[in-house]
RNA sequence: GCCCUUGUAGCUCAGCUGGUAGAGCAAUUGAUUUGUAAUCAAUAGGUCCGCGGUUCGAAUCCGUGCGGGGGCACCA
């Protein structure tokens, strides 16, 4: 007589053992239509599983996170059916439901191609016509293993090998084919829908390591409706669309090129835009107390053989070999050259904490595979700094750090940031007390912070804590972008000391820290967030005066001059073309402020003002202009 | 690095099963002097990514190298 509680608290009574099916039933005709899966107890269950003792459920539509991700898991199955249907042979692993879909990777020496993913598709609307009916067993798990080595499915058998012990086995079937699977799944494959599209073919290693074999992984996505498949497909396709290599093209910022892979050639209107960033956080840092300093881009072997780089890192080193014979490495890292800075002369306890800015541009030898536009590049600008302090200012020091990388983010119009704070890995150098007190003092840092934080236990740097800083962008995305890292290593293997009140001489702490990480990345992000439409005061191309025509070609010159003067970036475009077309141009460029010049603006001394993505003009005052906008030509914090 | 895929004019792309290349935009020149998203015409523009092979003949087929894209692994 099992008692079932509902999510709204009435219990209803059975008189023996009950289905979700039936609770369904019960409940009301529509949600027994609707019903996907059950959670029994918290724990999700087939709606076909049946209740013996008195628990509270919930059921679960496609309405759900659980509801959509069932119908998920069950695609990925009837992706793996429908595959095996039309290509024999074929053997299935593992087939996980991700963010907004699925995948499901199999072993087959033939690839799969574009035209194949069609057709899969059309024979899984087959098998969803088909209504095949599931139904759960438990294995033994030798006759498991057994029966999957027989059917040649060795994948699956290791799977089920690598169960461990005292867990069932479970195998779904769905008419005859059937799959090792934990479940939850729907009733038949019926229940599957066919707002599904297969997405992708990509390879993926077995188990997701790569000394072992490729596998073919096939992506897909599914959702409760049409409406919501077509609106995921066209997030998808504006997604595309503010793609920042595609942008960056189209804008004249940049481009790539074969002679030097993942490097940047940065064009004018890209290297003004990287120039005022690195601007903005000059003056930002100097409010900050940060002094900037400027390491050499190649240094001798021995320092990175010291530093620890050259055993840790030297698989990504560029190294360069002189006539002489001496070898150099071409700096992945700041770090040692700033610790040279410090050893220079001797340091007080007095000078603590030190900040250390620099503008350091990298190189580190990335695997080809890795690379991404501006996102992953083999030489990139980081906005580095080392704040050389004592073990009680650690704290105090990560808060500032915070509030300024904080600053920076909401200038930008970034304001959703979240924390990632990675505790002491397996691997590390130092004492467990010095590692005690160096996460304590972080993790304090992080909670004043107040910002949503999770924790990575163990994932910090071999050589201290880290926190990492996480924005979201304007279309949900998130980036990696800042990093903060307690290193309690590096100052003693580079012979850092500074006196101390006392007279002796201790070692300091350093704290790594950047604030966008990498200025190539962040401009890859900032393109992104505003679909390359940048704020004016970042922008760099922000006015472009228009005369009507030729004849008003000295005014528009005369405005240019102003404009260029106040420290604006302005061109006048005197090509012999009409308005319109130059209208559509440069509004296709996204340059932000037009302005128009014809005989009406002559005479009255004005300048017509022409926004991006508005038709609305606004006459104004030369002067008039130049006041507002040259007020507008800073960072909303300055 | 690994799997798949891809490389034609400055850009975006066409070029079927092998017969040494074509469009639109951009550029240049000329005409036009234009009031808020493409004025007209003419001209010029190519080592079809590199190397090798098959073939009477290769942008096209094969091999290989390099680059790009989608993933995987990597992101110290």
């Amino acid at each position: 007589m099992p008692n079932i509680k509902l999510p709204d608290g009435n219990i209803i009574t059975f008189e023996k053992k009950v289905t979700g099916l039936k609770i369904a039933d019960k409940i009301s005709k529509s949600l027994s239509k609707q019903a996907l899966v059950i959670s029994v107890d918290g724990n999700l269950k087939d709606l076909n599983f049946e209740i013996e003792n008195d628990c509270s459920v919930k059921i679960h539509t496609s309405k759900d996170k659980e509801g959509v991700e069932t119908i998920r898991h069950d695609t990925a199955h009837v992706l793996a059916m429908a595959v095996q249907e039309l290509f024999p042979g074929t053997q299935v692993t593992i087939g996980p439901v991700i963010e907004n879909g699925f995948y499901y990777d199999f072993a087959r020496n033939e690839p799969f191609t574009q035209k194949d993913l069609q057709k899969i598709e059309k024979k899984m609307k087959e098998i969803i016509e088909r209504d095949e009916p599931t139904h759960r067993e438990v294995w033994e798990r030798e006759k498991a293993i057994e029966h999957f080595k027989k059917a040649g499915e060795i994948y699956k058998a290791e799977i089920i090998k690598s169960i461990p012990k005292g867990e069932e086995v479970s195998i779904y079937f769905h008419g005859k084919w059937h799959d090792l699977c934990r479940g939850p799944h729907l009733t038949s494959t019926g229940k599957v829908g066919k707002y599904f599209k297969l997405t992708k073919v990509a390879g993926a290693y077995w188990r997701g390591d790569s000394k072992n074999e490729m596998l073919q992984r096939i992506y897909g996505t599914a959702w409760p409706s049409q409406k919501e498949l077509d609106e995921y497909l066209n997030r998808i396709e504006e997604a595309e669309k503010r793609d920042h290599r595609k942008l960056g093209k189209e804008m004249d910022l940049f481009h790539f090129r074969e002679e030097s892979p993942g490097s940047v050639f940065w064009h004018e209107k890209g290297w003004t835009l990287f120039q005022k960033l690195i601007e903005f956080m000059r003056i930002k840092q100097k409010h900050a107390g940060y002094k900037e300093i400027n390491t050499p881009e190649i240094l001798d072997r021995s320092i990175w053989e010291k530093s620890g780089h050259w055993e840790k890192f030297g698989q990504h080193m560029y190294t360069s070999t002189t006539p002489d014979e001496k070898i150099f490495a071409i700096k992945p890292m700041n770090c040692p050259g700033c610790v040279q800075i410090f050893n220079q002369g001797l340091k007080s306890y007095r000078d603590l904490p030190l900040k250390m800015s620099e503008f350091g541009k990298v190189h580190r030898y990335e695997p080809s595979g890795a690379l991404h536009g501006l996102m992953r590049v083999r030489a990139f600008t980081q906005d580095d700094a080392h704040i050389f302090c004592t073990e009680d200012q650690i704290t105090d020091e990560s808060l500032s750090v915070t509030n300024l990388i904080l600053e920076i983010y909401k200038d930008l119009g970034f304001s959703n940031v979240i924390l990632k704070y990675s505790d002491r890995p397996e691997i590390r150098v130092g004492d467990d007390k010095v590692w005690d007190k160096s996460e304590a003092a972080l993790l304090k840092a992080v909670k004043a912070s107040k910002l949503e934080y999770s924790v990575n236990k163990g994932e910090g740097a071999f050589y201290g804590p880290k926190i990492e800083f996480v924005l979201r962008d304007a279309i949900g995305r998130d980036w990696q972008c800042g990093t903060l890292q307690v290193d309690l290593n590096l100052p003693e293997r580079l012979g850092a000391s500074f006196v101390d009140k006392d007279g002796s001489k201790k070692i300091p702490v350093m704290l790594h820290r950047a604030l966008f990480g990498s200025l190539e990345r962040f401009i890859g992000i900032l393109i992104e967030n505003y679909a390359g439409k940048l704020p004016f005061w970042i922008n760099p191309l922000q006015v472009i005066v228009i005369p009507v025509s030729s004849e008003f070609d000295d005014y528009a010159k005369k405005i240019y001059n102003k404009i260029s003067s106040i420290g604006l970036n302005c061109e006048v475009d005197l090509k012999n073309h009409n308005l319109n077309y130059k209208i559509r141009e440069h509004s296709l460029s996204k340059v932000p402020i037009l302005l128009i010049c014809g005989k009406k603006e002559v005479d009255s001394h004005t300048v017509t003002i022409r926004q991006l993505d508005s038709t609305k003009q606004e006459n104004m005052e030369v002067r008039k202009f130049l006041e507002i906008y040259s007020a507008l030509n800073k960072a909303p914090s300055i």
